[in-house]
RNA sequence: GUGGGAGUAGCUCAGCUGGUAGAGCGUCGGUCUGUGGCACCGAAUGUCGCGGGUUCAAAUCCCGUCUCCCACCCCA
């Protein structure tokens, strides 16, 4: 199979066929209609964006900013004047002198401020910085809060491959995002209360997407990590570290390396010999400031409200900057060592350090990609045959060629399946590909046929058969 | 970036200790020119991932390389 020079789809990334594909519209549909009733509407955001933004939104510290991203300089504009004289210069072999070029288009300095050459953009590795960056670009603010948006479509992250881990990969994903105005007669314990209600409505609305789908073995983690203050979570993370220190000979290398990058990644250790060491070091709960402590609870009251089953797993972290207080995270069945289908968590004030108005926020994303497997993984594979045609057309001889032409423009036009074979085929040899292409029903047309004005409709899974004229065939398969 | 496994027909794979390739499934054709699913018969497709080495002789042994898979890191 393998000839030298053929092409392949590059590392990581991989064609989504059919019968696959019916699975996937099935997950994707599955999505829409469920987030509609929650209320919430589609957003599509470009695939690429500045460099800029996601280092900024994602982190720049994080791996997926530091070096998994796909990251090109935009080449010149096709008709840009300088970058056309550039070119000319070059290709009749002469130098540009710096002088007839600022001649011609002005300084380069004012050129450079004002174009700023060395921006770079980046395929996206995640949407909810796309997400925030539109909130902002569009004034969504305007709009009655909160703004509630979902997304399908490809990430990008250059990793190494593995189960349920690709290079382009799909999410969906959906984000809250809430204006806060600027009121001081605000009582923050309501605030609370109903931030917790936004978490446990967004919660319930991914719980409902995949009982829907009836993926197996669903489980729901939460946790809250507080906020970024010396009285929460940075309080928690100095103690955290200072623990870490005194047992760190007994850690692995990997564990040794985060105690510095970032300690609370150090409870997600999957080592055998490090759980017992994990489970003595102080647990976030106990830190968290009064208000996280309230909101937390409230997300857990409102969850059990909604009859929403969760387990809390205080070892639970997110990757990315931007998460606060409620963090949650949903695993399945047959995914090998990437089991997590579904990430999300609060994230305020990432609006605003993207120079947004002061605004709320909560998301996921799942990975659609390990959902379909996990689906697939459990025998789950409906619909495979949304595509093969409902009635395969049997012709033979001219005048039944042309009537067959004419009922499968007909039938089409009521919307069903038609296979039209091309050549004419003895009625053997038509119903046994009837059968291959998985039809229900082979409409044979010939001169017998064509000469009584009835045609002859073959069940192919009993073989009984029955002759209809046009019409009466047409009500048949609409009834069906 | 690190570690392990694997690359032979469209797919799944066999090919032992070296003698220039096979099976099953699938595809196509025929038995079967007005009736399929079964059965039987037949056909096509491989520079055995690529490059080099050892040898009279390499799919097989050695070296290199590429790709895929799994795991670590990290994340969906």
């Amino acid at each position: 199979m393998t000839s030298k020079a053929k092409f392949q789809a590059i590392r990581g990334t991989r064609d989504l066929l059919p019968p696959d594909t019916e699975l996937w519209n099935h997950v994707e549909q599955t999505a829409r209609s469920v987030f509609a009733t929650f209320g919430f509407g589609e957003i599509r955001p470009p695939i690429f964006e500045s460099t800029d933004l996601f280092a900024r939104a994602v982190g720049g510290e994080t791996d997926i900013v530091s070096k998994e991203m796909y990251t090109f300089a935009e080449s010149p504009e096709p008709d840009d004047p300088k970058a056309a004289f550039v070119t000319k210069a070059l290709s009749a072999g002469l130098g540009v002198e710096l002088d007839d070029f600022e001649k011609a288009f002005g300084s380069l300095s004012a050129l450079a401020t004002r174009h700023s050459p060395l921006a770079t953009v980046s395929l996206r590795p995640e949407a909810t910085a796309s997400v925030c960056r539109a909130y902002i670009e569009h004034n969504m603010q305007q709009l009655p809060q909160p703004v509630k948006l979902y997304y399908i479509g490809p990430m990008f992250r250059r990793e190494r491959p593995q189960k349920g881990r690709y290079r382009q990969f799909y999410q969906i994903g959906a984000e809250v995002l809430e204006n806060v105005k600027p009121d001081p007669t605000r009582d923050a314990a309501k605030e609370l209360a109903k931030d917790a209600i936004t978490d446990a409505e967004l919660i319930q609305m991914l719980m409902t997407f995949f009982d829907k789908l009836k993926l197996p073995g669903v489980q729901l983690e939460i946790n809250s990590i507080g906020h970024a203050a010396d009285n929460c979570r940075r309080g928690y993370v100095a103690k955290l570290k200072s623990e870490l220190e005194k047992v760190k000979d007994k850690l692995g290398a990997d564990s040794q390396r985060r105690i510095e990058t970032n300690p609370l990644r150090v409870l997600d250790s999957k080592l055998e010999h490090e759980q017992p060491i994990i489970a003595t070091l102080p647990k976030i709960a106990d830190h968290l400031c009064d208000d996280c402590k309230a909101q937390y609870a409230a997300v857990k009251r409102e969850l059990e409200l909604r009859g929403v089953l969760y387990k809390e797993n205080w070892r639970l972290v997110r990757g990315l900057d931007y998460y606060m207080r409620t963090t949650f995270e949903i695993t399945a069945q047959g995914l090998g060592s990437q089991n997590a289908v579904c990430g999300g968590g609060r994230y305020d004030g990432l609006v605003e350090l993207l120079g947004g108005p002061p605004t709320k926020g909560i998301g996921f994303a799942i990975g659609e990609d390990r959902l379909i497997l996990s689906l697939q993984e459990a025998g789950v594979s409906p619909l495979a045959t949304r595509h093969s045609p409902l009635v395969y057309i049997a012709w033979m001889g001219a005048n039944a060629y042309a009537t067959a032409v004419r009922a499968a423009k007909d039938l089409r036009a009521a919307g069903i399946r038609i296979e039209l074979p091309p050549v004419e085929q003895k009625f053997g040899k038509a119903l046994e590909r009837a059968t291959k292409l998985g039809a229900q029903f082979a409409l044979i047309l010939g001169d017998n046929e064509v000469a009584e004005g009835a045609w002859t409709l073959k069940t192919l899974a009993d073989g009984t058969q029955q002759k209809l004229t046009e019409p009466q065939l047409l009500d048949f398969l609409k009834k069906l």
